[in-house]
DNA sequence: CACTTAGTTGAATAAATGTTCAACTATTAT
DNA sequence: ATAATAGTTGAACATTTATTCAACTAAGTG
């Protein structure tokens, strides 16, 4: 039993490591979520608007002077966020005012830096 | 002073916020590695491929019957991971072997998975 | 009311990215 | 030597994705 009935191209080199490794791998669906999330922080654009709100609330206006990018291009990149509940808005008159709404994003952040740091 | 010189297409409304938040504003090469190490996890493949070896060492053979993908892709991923610095690997034979090559990764996992598991 | 400004949105464009395929190297076994 | 297997690599292809542009809504101002 050297082969495998999957799709992969190749033998089971260690059948018992890759069982282990098996048992223990979460569903699909966690890693989809896990990987969306870090996909989500992995922009320059949102991590500069994450970094920004962590500091303080900001109206589209404010970070897009911040950013030194058209409200439009910062409206969309808040409009992801938005959708997968990173940030939250507040509309006051004119101006829509939008804060972080997630305490991990600030933690990964400060572990992503502690990495940035230590290596190149 | 209402007009900022910049590219951005409005007003600043918050005059004191934007300079406030630009004065703690980290400079654009830690975001780009900041925003790069998230992309590097914020990939299905690559994130399976961390938490297989972060199991256990493992080959490129283990790894494809793992995640059920071909060899080709699978290397294709690790030498993406292994220029960044997040794996390491050693040759022994025909096989090469993977093992992590960083503990923020780790920790990165763990808050991200908490992050899943408190919100969808 | 007409005008300006804040912000959103959809379509289009351009750039980045993941997988496949085929060719290749290197090591082991017959 | 020859064959088979582990792994890498470059080009091609398809998909995703970020920004731009133009049109739009909504709220404040003269």
């Amino acid at each position: 039993m050297s082969r495998n009935e999957f799709s992969c191209d190749c033998n089971i080199i260690h059948q018992e490591a890759v069982d282990e490794v098996l048992q223990k791998m979460p569903i699909d669906d966690k890693f989809n979520k896990l990987a969306g999330l870090f996909k989500l922080i992995g922009d320059q654009t949102r991590c500069k608007i994450l970094f920004a709100l962590d500091q303080k609330e900001m109206c589209v206006c404010d970070l897009a002077n911040v950013l030194n990018m058209t409200k439009s291009s910062i409206s969309h990149q808040l409009a992801v966020l938005r959708k997968s509940g990173i940030v939250r808005c507040r509309k006051n008159g004119k101006e829509v005012y939008y804060t972080l709404d997630d305490d991990h994003i600030v933690k990964l952040f400060e572990i992503g830096l502690e990495h940035i740091n230590h290596k190149g």
